[in-house]
DNA sequence: GCAAACCCGACAAAAACAGTCGGGATTGGG
DNA sequence: CCCAATCCCGACTGTTTTTGTCGGGTTTGC
C-alpha cells in the first residue's frame, strides 16, 4: 500500500509544471532543481505525455506543459498514469484473474468498495488544490 | 495501490477463522480448502500471531484461532500485519527518509491526507462485517 | 546547419515478492 | 512415556517488479 517513485515522482514534475503554469516549456533540465534522475524523468515524462497530462514541445526552447488548467488535473489521473489503475486486487479489475472462490467471495466486496472509495477520494483532488494547499474543501 | 498476495492471503485466512469463530482450533490442514500454498500460509500466520490478531495453539488438536472477536478487528489491523503501515509516501511514516524539499513540499500535506483517509476507511470495518456481507452500514 | 531539446527501445542492477524446505519445539492421547 | 500431530523458525531460491542508465534517433528555433 505504498506508490512506487514512479507516482511519486510523476507527481513532483506535475506540481512543478503547474507551479510555473503560464510559463511556456520547462525542459527537462530545467527540473533538475527537483533532485530527481534525470534520464529516468524523462521516461516519466512520457508516461504523462501519452496519458494526455502534459504536452511536449520537441526542439530548441522545447520542453513540457500542462495539457489542461491545474484545476482539470486531478490526483486520480496522475497515479493512474503513472501506476496503472488503483485497485486493490485484481479480481475486482480484471475478470481473467478472477479466483476460485469469485462467487461468493467475501473479500470480493471489500475490494470493490475500498477500490470505490480511494478513487473518488483521488478525483476530489486537483492539481491546483495541490499546489494551493488547499486541501480542506475537499472534506 | 495493490495489496501483496500477503495481504490478501491474510485476509482470506482471518475470514476463514471468523466463519469458524466458536469451533476450536483450525489446523493449518482445515485451510486446505482455501486452495493457498500451504507452507506460504504458515509463514503468513506465523505474522498474523505475531500481530495478536490469532493465537496458535501448539500440539496434536492444535491450530489457529482469532485472538478477539470479529466485530473487534478490522481491516487495518488485518492488512498493517501484513504489510506493514499504511502510507503514500515514506516521507509521512519515516523521519528519516524525508526529502529534501521537506519544508514546504506541497506533495506531503496529500500524502498525509490521504494516509490519514484510507486509515479511517480501513478502522471502519471490521471482520464481522466482512463475514456478515455487511459493508453499507460503513457508509 | 547546428545545438537544444524531446523520443524511444534495450539493457542492467537491485529490491521485493512468493514461495519452498528442513529441521526443531510442543503437546494431547493412547 | 512415546508418538503423531501440530505449530515455529530461519535459510534459501526463483521470479517479477522497480528503478534506473544508455545510445542513438528525431524535431525545430535561431
Amino acid at each position: 500500500m505504498k506508490l512506487s517513485t514512479r507516482g511519486k515522482y510523476g507527481l513532483y514534475a506535475m506540481i512543478f509544471l503547474a507551479q510555473r503554469h503560464g510559463e511556456g516549456p520547462q525542459s527537462l533540465k530545467a527540473f533538475s532543481e527537483l533532485n530527481l534522475p534525470e534520464a529516468y524523468l524523462e521516461q516519466l515524462l512520457g508516461s504523462l505525455r501519452r496519458a494526455e497530462l502534459v504536452n511536449a514541445v520537441r526542439g530548441a526552447q522545447g520542453g513540457y506543459l500542462l495539457a489542461r488548467q491545474p484545476e482539470e488535473i486531478t490526483l486520480r489521473n496522475i497515479v493512474e498514469a503513472m501506476e496503472g489503475p488503483i485497485s486493490f486486487s485484481d479480481c475486482v479489475s480484471s475478470p481473467e484473474s478472477a479466483c476460485a472462490r469469485s462467487g461468493d467471495c467475501p473479500a470480493k466486496g471489500v475490494w470493490e468498495y475500498l477500490t470505490g472509495e480511494v478513487n473518488s477520494l483521488l478525483d476530489k483532488i486537483t492539481l491546483k488544490d495541490m499546489v494551493d494547499q488547499n486541501l480542506h474543501h475537499t472534506i
